[in-house]
DNA sequence: GCGACAG
DNA sequence: ATCTTGTCGC
């Protein structure tokens, strides 16, 4: 899969949150999105002082296995900015994604996409570059407001910004801490908590997070 | 004006 | 994200 990062790469906030307008045209939010997804790429980025690993691993849908993962080690290109996430993780994501053999249907982000203060979080970013579907999974509040959802697993709330449902806080394990789901890129809200809950059958977060989380600082450890 | 703020 | 001891629970 070959993959375009916008060129040039901003340098500053302000030609970030630029691309983040020019790509945000892109996104495509109208289809409800893989209703039987065979296979769920997970993604995420480990760090230590400039270093960094990002990771990306796919896996069969159904029983959770590890179908491929892919590891790439890198410096830090871009500071860390509330909001632009995505120009820190996004140049060894894309590399890691692109080494991949096969596309996955779906993949699912560390952070937020929709609910995003520019509308536009790293999962939309990672939709409108390779044309697949994305799900941002955050695991703490970064906007919007919300009330506390039911303490079951599969209860759920909306999360609100300047009156728009941008995401759901969603109970993934009885008791536990929520996790905040928002749409990245051709899916649906619905959908996408689908899948969320059904990638965490045992555990706070999806399958597909604790896999990339494990595979990055394992790199990192590697590469370092 | 001040503080808060994904990872 | 990362820096970190002990501690509760399966």
């Amino acid at each position: 899969m070959k993959i375009q990062l916008s060129h040039p790469w901003p340098e500053t906030a302000a030609e970030a949150e630029a691309v983040q307008d020019a790509l945000r045209a892109g996104l495509d939010l109208a289809g409800p999105g893989p209703a039987r997804p065979a296979t769920v790429a997970g993604v995420d980025v480990a760090y230590r002082g400039d270093r960094l690993a990002a990771a990306v691993v796919v896996l069969d849908a159904a029983t959770h296995r590890i179908v491929e993962q892919v590891a790439v080690a890198g410096r830090t290109a871009f500071a860390y900015v509330p909001g632009l996430l995505a120009f820190r993780e996004l140049p060894s994501l894309v590399e890691a994604l692109e080494r991949l053999t096969a596309v996955p249907d779906l993949i699912v982000c560390d952070g937020y996409g929709l609910a995003h203060p520019r509308r536009f979080g790293l999962a939309c970013h990672l939709g409108v570059l390779t044309g697949l579907p994305t799900v941002g999974v955050g695991k703490t509040a970064f906007v919007g407001s919300h009330r506390e959802p039911g303490h079951r697993r599969g209860d759920w709330s909306e999360l609100l910004l300047d009156g728009d449902v941008v995401g759901r806080v969603l109970r993934t394990q009885d008791g536990v801490k929520p996790v905040f789901v928002s749409v990245g890129h051709r899916i649906d809200l619905d959908t996408a908590c689908r899948h969320v809950l059904a990638l965490s059958p045992r555990y706070r977060l999806p399958e597909t997070t604790r896999a990339a989380d494990r595979l990055s600082r394992a790199a990192l450890r590697a590469a370092s």
